[in-house]
DNA sequence: TCAAAAGTGTTAACCATACACCCATGC
DNA sequence: GCATGGGTGTATGGTTAACACTTTTGA
């Protein structure tokens, strides 16, 4: 049979992430320096072309690892970017994700097509390549809507973590101030946290207690039309 | 200079896009008949192939022109859809819309690679081509979970509108009843209708007032941060 | 003993919910 | 005059928001 699809020229498809990483006091973005053309020195997000019969999803994780040598992070599918325009090269069009990533835990190195890759707090970005700003300012948009309903922050933060970690993930997302003490109530009242009975070590200070997210729990309560909400 | 891009071979691209119409009492999707193959005679979603340096919401809006004869409708990206597998003709990405209507505004009209379109309840769909029941379910939560926190649910209504059938509209789409003194404190409360001083006509009970959604306030009242919730 | 962050309760304002009857109109 | 949907207020309980001091620990 004669399909009709192969008489038209097509697009080329690429896949885009925009990982996150919070580091003490920001939000970081993993950007790579880019070894080619166009905008061979550029910094940029990490992606790249689609192979044949790939999910767009594997095909973002296996840019992401090969360009940056992460893998096994938190992704999801964030917007379609395809004006015409927007690679200098014709006609492409970017699938592009978001990840959260906790920062201390992961190592990143430059590989492939990256010569380098690198944090950057998302208020000091370098200029970037192709539409890759306007990708990042969606991203950020998105985090800040999806934090308040679902627990996706945790992605950021290391296994075990003290309230006063987590608050501040929310203040830096969210770019405002939360009261301690309401902020404490609020996430022990949804009883998604599972006390550790660890102490931090090593602070300057009277050491925080441990705690982790409660994942099972979690899934068992969406599934009876939990809301959680910050 | 020779980009890398032109050695590999690419996916094809598609836009398809699942329009919402509210019926009395129910919430409808349009669906068309495929004229040719694959699938040929089946129900699917109005789509096609992108054109050569075509944005994806143009195409998305003439796909559904030239399928459906629906023109200057509410739309937004929904996700994209990538499996390889979903379309039998090989690997096919597929950038999928929603959009919102008021069913009795627009007349529909099967055309062009559609032999024929009409609406269908969402709970009573015929067997779909492709995985086009899947995007038709995404689009149905999109909603669901949209509709609380955008006004977006106005587009499903006629201008002007009674509170009556703008409280139908949520209680359809959340599939829960509302208390109606409840529901007409909250919206009239957020100060985003115009009553329009005019009644309904040729009703066999007592007439109700007339409202439209008032976009403009809106959108001032957006960027000093407020929000909207059902 | 100082600095730095951890940890802890109460009150008042606001908001969400539940609930039932009279009104206007056309047939 | 009856059937149909339009329109209206109040009381209660729960949730959010504002607010300051003591405790622990290491340096």
């Amino acid at each position: 049979m004669n399909f009709s699809v192969y008489e038209y020229p097509r697009p080329a498809v690429t896949v885009d992430t925009v990982v996150f990483g919070l580091d003490d006091d920001c939000l970081k973005v993993l950007l790579i320096k880019r070894r080619h053309a166009p905008f061979a020195g550029s910094w940029a997000l990490p992606g790249g072309f689609i192979e044949e019969n790939e999910p767009l999803e594997c095909a973002a994780r296996r840019e992401l690892a090969e360009e940056t040598g992460l893998s096994d992070i938190f992704i999801e599918q964030l917007y379609t970017f395809g004006d015409p325009g927007r690679d200098p090269r014709g006609h492409t069009i970017s699938v592009c994700y978001y990840g959260l990533v906790n920062l201390s835990e992961h190592e990143i190195r430059g590989a492939s097509d990256a010569s380098e890759a690198r944090w950057f707090a998302v208020n000091a970005l370098p200029e970037l390549a192709f539409d890759h700003d306007e990708i990042i300012r969606m991203a950020l948009q998105r985090l800040k809507g999806k934090v308040r309903y679902q627990p996706i922050g945790f992605e950021l933060l290391p296994q075990k973590f003290t309230l006063s970690q987590l608050q501040r993930l929310y203040e830096i997302i969210l770019e405002k101030p939360l009261d301690k003490r309401n902020f404490r109530k609020k996430i022990l009242g949804m009883d998604l946290l599972i006390d550790l009975n660890e102490r931090q070590q090593d602070v300057a200070h009277r050491a925080a207690r441990l705690y982790r997210f409660d994942e099972e729990k979690y899934n068992l309560l969406i599934k009876n039309g939990l809301n959680f909400e910050i």
